[in-house]
DNA sequence: CATGAATGAGTCTTCATTCAT
DNA sequence: AATGAATGAAGACTCATTCAT
């Protein structure tokens, strides 16, 4: 994990930010310098290329992310089903809260362009598959599972909804009239629909015999 | 619905094929020519600039999904879990059939620069939201379904589940060793792991009692 | 002189429309063929080329112009003095009717590029000064003009101060706030002021003695 | 007043010099680049557009002019009439030692689509109607100059003339057969001419009873 | 005779990057 | 280490004209 200065970081969060907004080939790297009110030099100077720039915002937040997956599942306390809604609610909050970067990650998916990110992408959701694989493998041998669940489904319906859900924000504020409600109320109220949503599916998909 | 003629259906094609492989920034007028074998100019002749080529695309594709989920549920024959059966093998075979056409949607419902499309896109999402809702209204009155149904996260996940499988495609086949499985044969298998996935979690939130 | 269809005319006013807004080389061919509703193709057909259609106005405009000067000054019951009146009204009466065809003039001669033109306007200026010449030469004889009179500056003096009181029209009307004053009855006072300052000015340079 | 780089300036020169020979739409970037030794991007980098590019040369040139105006009728020890004498001998030197400049000016007046041009040429227009007035008022007071005095049409008989005499150069050497004189006598004469010629015009008009 | 389709050269502008300092 | 100037390639688009019908 590199160690970025103020400048650098700076520059790293506007990318972030334009990329967002108007996808790497519609952000030029003179949007991303005047926006973080740097000389457009800086970025090639630090980050070797607009492409590398976008790689090293990549590795940060990915990096920061796997982090936290890590640790939550060492846990003996919980049982199966209580693991796999800790999941869940990660992943809400992770998505919800780091919106800019998740649509940069899902527009770079469905683009695939570059492969340096389509790795990075895939060994995530290796990793994930094989973290919730085991819960799950768990999960059976205590018979709170069923036998036949497929995970790879699964995954797509968590990731898949949350995604869908957010790009619909706007949408879903004009169509209940919430223009109003201050935007971190919103946020928890969509947050907490999602995570009963989300649970009730898995519950479903789970525990229940079809 | 305009008539296109054969030159300008290629530059249609080839810009659809193209905007989903690289973004619709980062596709070039002049690779859309080359690619469909025409001059660079006739794209402008034809469809008077980049974004009203883009335009002209959603709205041919938009206009041929529209017309078709219209017919489709004006059959009295079947119950309402038949028909939102019906409804999920519509969806699934129309994403998975007109890939390229959904990864460019996908992506420009992310980024949401362009309004005229994002109208289209909302205009198409209203219109499902409306024959879903009649559609649990009748199941409810008929006492199939239960009385608390989020339309919109359903919908969301129906739409983001698909998406998110489409996009993992590749990462799918790779994990599976599904490589040398012919394309058509992995479409119907695909196609039938979503059906009966979406189908079960759509049981589950409509029926059962949680 | 060439006889036009009507079709051909409309191109060829349309054209001059034109080229008096916007110039030679900010105004398209299809400019030009979209608002005289004719196929862009029209214009190369009937007139060769752009440049030609300038040339083909220009013929137009002048044969006419010419035609109009040649009998005003046979009349032998005017004096010298008159005729020299005669001459500035048919002037100002010419340029001031033909506004749109004359802006296109001056700007050509101005940048003078199109040869073809430089000649037709300078036998047109050869034309005027060898009439004026013959006439003042008359007026000398008769001793109601002066001995030393600089033709060619006289005549820019004519010429110049119109196409400037022409182009400086709007600035004018502002100045006075007669932005209501009907178009013809603005004209009328225009000419009028044009025609009496003109003739003193002619008066003190042939007459007077300094 | 913006200080400008050499490269700058050879750019703003270049331009000036093309525009008067072409025409602003006659005239592309690239001319301008390649006849200024310079890149085309360049252009575009330090004027940021070919139209900006022409509103920095007007700016740079009525810059200039304006401040000499300004200085030259505080002087109390001139009488009106002579004043008028120096403000018509400025003139002239102005603008035949501008030639190009002023061929630019008098094309985008006549054409009028710029309104930022055309602001700057009709603020210009009012400052020196007002000068004018004032000097004439004077002169009635002081009872040196008559009392109906037309302002605006001696201003365009003045301007008129210039430009006239100015756009016919060639003409007048072709037609005296000056084609072997060097080209500042030349100047020096057609200087004395119009200053004679106008001295006189104005004179008839301001002192004369009709 | 008249025209709609088609074209290649050309338009201005922006791009990511490099260079000298 | 950091930067403002500079650049050639590429961007989308328009041009006047031609050609087959």
């Amino acid at each position: 994990m590199i160690n970025y200065t103020d400048k650098q970081f700076q520059i790293l969060k506007t990318a972030e930010e334009l990329f967002a907004l108007k996808g790497f080939d519609g952000t030029s790297v003179r949007d991303i310098a005047d926006e973080a009110g740097v000389n457009v030099s800086m970025i090639s100077y630090y980050f070797r290329s607009k492409e590398k720039l976008m790689e090293a915002l990549f590795e940060y937040r990915m990096g920061h992310i796997i982090m936290r997956v890590e640790t939550l599942l060492k846990d003996n306390l919980m049982g199966p089903l209580q693991k796999v809604n800790v999941l869940i609610d990660d992943h809400i909050e992770r998505v919800m809260d780091r919106q800019k970067f998740y649509r940069i990650l899902f527009c770079e998916q469905i683009l695939n362009k570059n492969p340096m990110i389509i790795e990075i992408v895939n060994n995530y959701k290796k990793r994930n598959i094989a973290i919730i694989t085991e819960l799950i493998k768990d999960g059976q041998k205590k018979e709170v599972f069923k036998k036949k669940v497929d995970v790879v489904m699964m995954l797509n319906t968590m990731i898949g909804t949350v995604a869908q859900t957010m790009v619909s924000l706007d949408y879903y504020k004009d169509a209940h009239n919430l223009q109003d409600m201050p935007d971190a109320e919103f946020a928890t109220l969509v947050k907490r629909k999602l995570s009963i949503h989300i649970k009730t599916l898995f519950k479903a998909i789970l525990t229940y015999e079809a």
